[in-house]
DNA sequence: GACAATCTTGACTGTTTCGGTCGGATATCC
DNA sequence: GGATATCCGACCGAAACAGTCAAGATTGTC
C-alpha cells in the first residue's frame, strides 16, 4: 500500500460473514449517507459500497463466480442496489458476469490492477474532470478546487483493490 | 501560497467588477452545481460563494464595511442567498457586521489568518470528521475514505483567504 | 424625527440527487 | 422445464440543494 493510512485506528467490528442471511432486512439503518467532514469529501453509500463489494469479490478467488446475494449479505448491502452497481461496474468492463444458474461476478483483471478511483468512477459516473465551477469568476478558488479535486483522484489511483483487499486481511486474519 | 495549485492554467475571463449592476438577474444559469469529477470530491455553491465573497472581502480594505449587494453583482451571487451565507459566517465569527445604513460587514481576523477551511466548515455546517461510515464492514475502505478527508480538510487549512487574494490579483492587476 | 439603507430571521419553494425497490425479461445449469 | 441467476428500466420517498420572500430590527443621514 503506497501511503500508510493507519487502518489501525478503526475499531474492528466483525462483521460475521457467514449466518446472517435472514435478518430483518427492512430494519437496518435506512440513510447510510456519508456527508464530508471537510465539507468538500463526500463519500456517498454508492461509492463506499462498489469498493467494498469489489474488494469482496476480490478476496474470493475467481475459479467459480460469486452472486450478488452473496456479497449483498456478506457486507450488508440492499442486493437490489448492489444489483444496479455491478451493472455500471461490468459496462465500465471491471468485472464480468456470467448469467443464469450458478452463475455471478467475478473481476476482469487482477486487483492490483483496479484501483478505487477506477471504481469510484465507474460507479459515480465519474466522465473525468471537475465540472461546473470551470472558468467562472475567482479563478484562484477555482484552480484550488481542481488543485483539490486531482490531488484526490491522484490518492485514490494509487490504490488498489488488492492493496484494501489485504488491509482487510490483517484486521479479520 | 504554500501549495502551488497553478492558477496560471485558468483562463481569465474579467468579471467587469463595476458597471453590470442591472444584468437580468433572472436569466443566469439557474444552476451552479459542481459535482466533483474524482466521484469524492464535491464543491456546491454554498462553499464556492463562500470562500469568493470572503476573497473580495479581503480585497476591499476593511476600514468601511461591505454591504451585500456590492459583493452580490461584483461576484455575481444571489444576494439573497449570500445573505445566508454571511449570516452563517457570523455565528462562526469570521465576519463582523455593521447594522443600519452604511452597515455591511467586514472580516474579523487578517485575511492570512483565515484559512479556506474555515470558510468551507462555517458554511457547510462541518462539525468536524467524516460522518456515517465510521465503525462499518469495510474497516480498511473507511480507513481510506478518512484518511483521503483529512488530507484535503489538511489542504484547504493551508491556504488562506490572503493566498487566494493574492492570486485572484494576479489574474488581474 | 422621518426616512432610507442595511442587516436579521425564519419560513418557504422548486428542482435534483440519493438510496432503494419492484416487476419483468432473459439466459443458463441441472 | 424448473430453479437460479443476471439484466433492464421504471418507479418512489426522502433529503439536500439553490434560491426566494416577507417580515422586522437597527442605525446613519437629512
Amino acid at each position: 500500500m503506497p501511503d500508510s493510512f493507519d487502518s489501525a485506528a478503526i475499531e474492528t467490528a466483525e462483521p460475521d460473514c457467514s449466518g446472517t442471511a435472514d435478518l430483518p432486512r427492512r430494519a437496518r439503518p435506512a440513510a447510510r449517507e456519508a456527508a464530508g467532514g471537510s465539507g468538500v469529501v463526500r463519500v456517498g453509500a454508492r461509492a463506499h459500497y462498489a469498493v467494498v463489494a469489489m474488494v469482496e469479490l476480490a478476496r474470493r478467488r475467481c475459479a467459480t463466480p460469486t452472486c450478488i446475494s452473496d456479497i449483498a449479505t456478506c457486507a450488508d448491502i440492499p442486493p437490489a442496489y448492489l444489483e444496479q452497481l455491478f451493472r455500471k461496474l461490468r459496462r465500465r468492463g471491471l468485472v464480468r458476469s456470467a448469467r443464469g444458474a450458478a452463475g455471478g461476478y467475478c473481476l476482469t483483471r487482477a486487483p492490483e490492477a483496479i484501483s478505487v478511483a477506477d471504481v469510484v468512477a465507474a460507479v459515480e459516473g465519474g466522465d473525468g474532470r471537475l465540472r461546473g465551477v470551470e472558468g467562472r469568476f475567482g479563478c484562484g478558488v477555482v484552480a484550488l478546487w481542481q488543485a483539490v479535486d486531482a490531488g484526490v483522484r491522484d490518492r485514490l489511483a494509487r490504490v488498489s483493490i488488492a492493496d484494501l483487499a489485504a488491509a482487510h486481511r490483517d484486521d479479520h486474519p
